[in-house]
DNA sequence: TTCAGTAAATGACTGTCGGTCAGTAAAACA
DNA sequence: TGTTTTACTGACCGACAGTCATTTACTGAA
């Protein structure tokens, strides 16, 4: 049954040829200008094809931030591997975190743009589950290395390991954010450049880790 | 001639009219869900008639967002008033704005939003500018606040008040963010609640803050 | 009181876009 | 060869932001 398999594969392909032409679309127009007939069209199909693939521009666009949060994920793992203590560990994850940020400005603000959407239906489809598990596999790679960071000493002892990944995630999310939007034009206002900012944010961060 | 000043005073009153209604209608469906048709019909007006005082549907709801961070302003303001050294006023504004959060969600989550907007061209228009305005008077209160600090002794010399400023700021955008949206599906996988996160944040922020 | 001029308001209309579905062409099958 | 299944198409729909020719209400001069 040679022929079940090769249509599956196709189908596949397909499928992977149609969020790769989405892909290039939402990062040259941005998620809300991009429409559609666009991501049709460079793909080479129908815009009904699209919808026997997708259920929507919106599930396109999640399976386009699936990819982004992958690649984060990749980046920590990546970088850590290097250090061998704790607080270097999560030193090391704070860059990873700037370097997705400046080496793939689609991905972030994709990223971003998912997180601050107000959901207000339960997003129970199949991607946002896996968004979400992909999120918290990448949020417990910050546990862990917290918790590396107690045991050899590097880390205060009185944090609590689960609380701070997030408050750490969290306000570098927040950080990013008022870098990137309206408050780049605060920044400015208040004379301190982008980069600055970023590294007193990593300082002031740090006062609160070490022992 | 009181004529036109009666016409004056009846297009600022309308004028109102037409912002209470839209935030009304965004209150109650948010921003993408309201239709313009939606808010014209809670005016008791046509829909090119909201036209006439407003340019878009977003120019409508940045009228909104300006009043939130007037609101924001005000409680930190109100909550400052009462304590006597500088980091009782700091903490006095994290307090501030937990209560906005808390206390006028709809406000908040606007002003997130806003917030989270990717700005692809200058906002030049009267209300941005009014926007940003207000938001940098806002941080204004929170930098004078922390050089009171360290003037009083309370808070850390050797931190520079417009940056932390700024990634206080930035931080407590980030951790309410992640509180509010899918970040609240990994706090509770997580195993921690929203309260529990929050108060730990400031716990954490203030070590870094304190002499 | 009348009426020309003006400002405010209207709502039918346009263009755009996400999403649908009846129809087509080709491959698979019997 | 005829029949069924599968992949794909693109004309079409409804919703909605924004526009504009027309109507309505008011003003102030004759």
């Amino acid at each position: 049954m040679g022929i079940l398999e090769r249509k599956e594969r196709e189908k596949l392909q397909r499928r992977q040829e149609i969020i790769d032409a989405a892909e290039k679309v939402f990062i040259s127009k941005g998620f809300t200008n991009s429409t559609m007939d666009d991501i049709a069209s460079e793909a080479e199909l129908s815009k009904g094809t699209l919808y026997l693939y997708f259920k929507s521009k919106e599930e396109l666009f999640k399976v386009f931030v699936h990819r982004a949060i992958l690649k984060l994920q990749e980046l920590f793992v990546h970088n850590i591997s290097e250090k061998d203590n704790g607080i270097l560990k999560v030193e090391a994850i704070g860059e990873s975190y700037i370097q997705f940020y400046f080496d793939y400005p689609f991905y972030y603000q994709a990223l971003m743009f998912e997180e601050s959407q107000i959901v207000s239906e339960k997003s129970d489809d199949e991607i946002s589950k896996e968004i979400i598990n992909t999120k918290i596999k990448t949020n417990k790679i910050l546990v862990d290395t917290i918790i590396e960071g107690i045991n050899d000493g590097s880390i205060s002892p009185d944090l609590d390991p689960i609380k701070t990944s997030l408050v750490l995630w969290g306000e570098s999310l927040g950080v990013l954010q008022l870098v990137t939007l309206k408050g780049d034009i605060i920044c400015k206002e208040m004379d301190c450049s982008t980069e600055d900012l970023i590294e007193y944010f990593f300082e002031f961060t740090y006062r609160a880790l070490r022992k």
